[in-house]
DNA sequence: AGGCTCCTACCGAACGTTCGGTCGTACCTA
DNA sequence: TAGGTACGACCGAACGTTCGGTAGGAGCCT
């Protein structure tokens, strides 16, 4: 085989390895020795291949990131109505999560192994908040032409996002409802959810709920960069 | 202070750092001297509290999953239609992950975390295994008596749950919204989605999905234990 | 009340292991 | 032969855990 391709192609499956190996156990859990053994070399043969563990991590998520808003940026060239943007957002982020789930979840879950103020995260972190912008603008234009009625535009993205993301938890291809389905459903959820008037209180009583004596004091987190912290 | 106050103290106060440090940075990267200077301790002080930084995790999810069943069992008492006991499910799952955000976080996402096969783990599965039986009746029931229209119940089971559990990432206590808001939009996205017919396909085009080159094969999760790997 | 003993909570230091990462070299291919 | 790929051996640091020791409150005896 080519040198230059099985360069490429060793470099690949390092990739992969380590997408798969970071989704299950997570990458502080993820040794350079597993992942390479999973790939059949030494955890050195990895460093020619890897600038570092966490360059690695950083390359998968960008990667994941940009790929993400890349493909969401070409499919909202032509539509403009916020009802339309949103439904469009979520078909396919879910299907996004729904499709490459290993990715995506190393991509949600692992920002907080990336060394505080590296450039590296702030990249990440700077792409994560390009994407969003696009949610919190159509839900923003939907409310301002009055097509939404929203009472908290941030819960309701978050909420409606991370509804999306949970998929890649429990998607699966050979379930009882396909991808269209799914995607239709939580379009369906989602255009419900910004087209709902204030409701009556229905929460529970606290007094019943879980107490759990350890429970920190809630605290704020880092407020930097728009969402910075969650 | 009283030596036995004094030793209920020292552990209340590991137990309440490690779920604060094991919500943020994750188990795996927290070191028992991260979790011993966060208390004012020495590593070998808190092995006085905790017979291994593993146990201590235990402890935390089946106290946690506990105290959920416990809560929900008894919400549920005198609930019987589909509707409302699934409503119940909703808004409590909801409120229990907004108001115990950290403990919550270690509780759905540290599974992975505990050593496969050991006894603790399999009891704490069997713990959520029993919680999710509440869901899956609920549901099953809805569906039996013809209030609820659903095409994949495992499907709806597990989006509903995920955007429960997810409250946990972004609800903050001064939003724009209150629980009893947030709590009560869940439940009214949640019984309209066991209510909806079958809809038309509107999933995006796979082709201008994003593609990542590292992506690997989908496989089953270890099948072990109904819903085991999750 | 005072003294004595016991026990508990914790510390200082070290254990063996594994971590991320480096370096010199041998092998393979072009 | 030249150049790049991967290996074996290794580094310093950090890991979870253990162990002997100690300060001081608790309980008992007088």
């Amino acid at each position: 085989m080519d040198l230059k391709d099985r360069d490429a192609d060793a470099s690949r499956r390092i990739r992969t390895a380590a997408v798969l190996l970071f989704a299950r156990r997570g990458y502080a859990a993820t040794s350079v020795r597993d992942l390479a053994r999973e790939v059949g070399m030494t955890n050195a043969g990895v460093y020619h291949h890897v600038a570092s563990k966490e360059a690695l991590l950083a390359d998968l998520m960008r990667g994941a990131q940009q790929g993400l808003i890349d493909a969401t940026e070409h499919m909202l060239r032509d539509v403009h109505a916020p009802a339309d943007r949103l439904a469009l957002l979520i078909s396919s982020l879910t299907a996004t999560h729904a499709l490459s789930p290993m990715t995506t979840r190393v991509m949600d879950g692992e920002l907080r192994s990336l060394t505080p103020g590296s450039p590296a995260r702030d990249e990440i972190i700077a792409l994560r908040d390009a994407y969003e912008e696009h949610w919190r603008r159509a839900i923003a234009d939907g409310v301002a032409d009055g097509s939404f009625r929203i009472a908290d535009q941030r819960l309701t993205r978050l909420a409606l996002m991370s509804m999306c993301t949970g998929t890649s938890e429990w998607y699966r291809p050979d379930g009882d409802s396909t991808l269209e389905q799914v995607c239709a459903e939580f379009v369906a959820i989602g255009l419900a959810a910004v087209r709902s008037s204030v409701r009556a209180a229905a929460a529970p009583d606290p007094s019943l709920l879980p107490e759990f004596p350890w429970e920190p004091p809630h605290v704020r987190n880092d407020p930097s960069s728009a969402e910075a912290g969650r």
